[in-house]
DNA sequence: GCGCTTTGTGAATCCTAGTTCACTTCTTGG
DNA sequence: CCAAGAAGTGAACTAGGATTCACAAAGCGC
């Protein structure tokens, strides 16, 4: 036996690859998915290609444990937020716009990580995580449920699903990099903090106890269209 | 001068374009965008690759056609709706039930055409198409406004963005090939029903008229959170 | 049937990354 | 300093499709 793998070594390793990962998120967070390139990320983190692959076994891993990193980072503030004290109205008015804010803070990157079209496989990542937010606010609207604080006759999933998608949404032109409005830095945090709020409000608005009249509505002809 | 293009002729390349077009979105419909190759399409329409060639520039236009023919039909669905006479809040609740109703009918295309990962070119097509149907709940969302029907202290364009995000995303779980539930045929038509409904009732409540107090909610700690 | 033009064909070509691997360089223990 | 084992390298290899193109077939008017 001649070698024995250093701490020095250990320690160097754990170097590399952490630049590795630092250069693959930021490119994702530069120039989006199309950046996303293995050859960059190695040109970036001042390796060889091959290099990239002693540590990570294909691009999709690679990219798959950027987007958990910083998407982890998110679940986990809701995860606070969610088993915060606060009324659930506050809890989810605060999770909303926690979540928009802090998108805006780094407009490609979320982008990126939300809406841009990417590999399937990254992009199945990607609807884990959605899926793990989304449980997230699942237990906000079953707390209020329960409490009375919200509306009771509907499935906390297809609620949350439902916030979830709007609050994403309201989030993907803002974010997009085809809109250059919503100034970039100086910040105009004025817009963004409004549309945080906004977009909360709405959230909330949603799920509010419903007044009297259970229903006005009844079906319409427009509504029993033919097929495609 | 030595040829013509009869009408014969003439009714022959249509129906060749025709065909093309028909076997795209077959396969679309069928397996999604892996499926959606020019090689299979023309195999399908009955001609050589390269033929296809001759009546689409390139892969992106042939599908972005077919992208836009399917969707201007649910903007025109939609149109319909929201020009109609009935109430802003039946007219958002029809918007909504319909098209959820009708992306049901034929899960596999809506979900490839509303959400799986695709050619960049075509997203963006998506894209647009969003944009329109978005606009069209802008149409109701702002007579809501006026009349007084809808709550008045938002933007109706970031209302109605957060609505379309809310029931395209209410619509992916159940959509999607990989959750084989919400039965296939013989139709479940109940649980399609019910999600319709129920996602229809959370954008109408979204954009209720508010009840007394302004709001209860002040900034907590959690929403200001630190960078990513 | 005969030139001429448009269409149809599908094998060959091109392109773009991701991935591999034979070889070089570095580290370690002796 | 040496031999052995690791880690680093980057040019070459691949793979999956889109796209092209030289050639064949078909339609047209005479």
């Amino acid at each position: 036996m001649a070698y024995r793998r250093t701490d020095n070594v250990e320690a160097h390793l754990a170097d590399n690859r952490k630049r590795i990962l630092a250069a693959a998120r930021s490119l994702v967070s530069e120039g989006g998915w199309p950046e996303a390139q293995i050859s960059h990320v190695a040109a970036v983190a001042g390796v060889a290609t091959g290099t990239v692959y002693r540590y990570f076994p294909s691009k999709a891993e690679l990219f798959v444990e950027v987007l958990s990193t910083v998407s982890q980072r998110e679940v986990d503030v809701l995860d606070v937020i969610a088993g915060g004290a606060e009324s659930p109205q506050q809890r989810l008015h605060d999770a909303v716009t926690a979540f928009v804010r802090r998108a805006m803070r780094n407009r490609r990157l979320a982008y990126a990580l939300i809406a841009e079209p990417c590999d399937p496989e990254i992009d199945q990542a990607r609807l884990r995580y959605r899926h793990a937010i989304s449980e997230q606010i699942v237990r906000i609207v079953g707390d209020g449920q329960a409490s009375g604080a919200f509306r009771a006759d509907l499935d906390a999933r297809v609620v949350a699903t439902v916030i979830v998608g709007g609050f994403m949404e309201g989030l993907i032109g803002p974010l997009s990099p085809l809109n250059a409005d919503f100034g970039s830095p100086p910040h105009h945090s004025g817009a963004v903090r409004t549309l945080a709020e906004d977009i909360a409000d709405l959230c909330c608005a949603a799920v509010a106890p419903r007044r009297g009249k259970v229903s006005l509505l009844v079906p319409t002809v427009a509504t029993r269209g033919r097929s495609r």
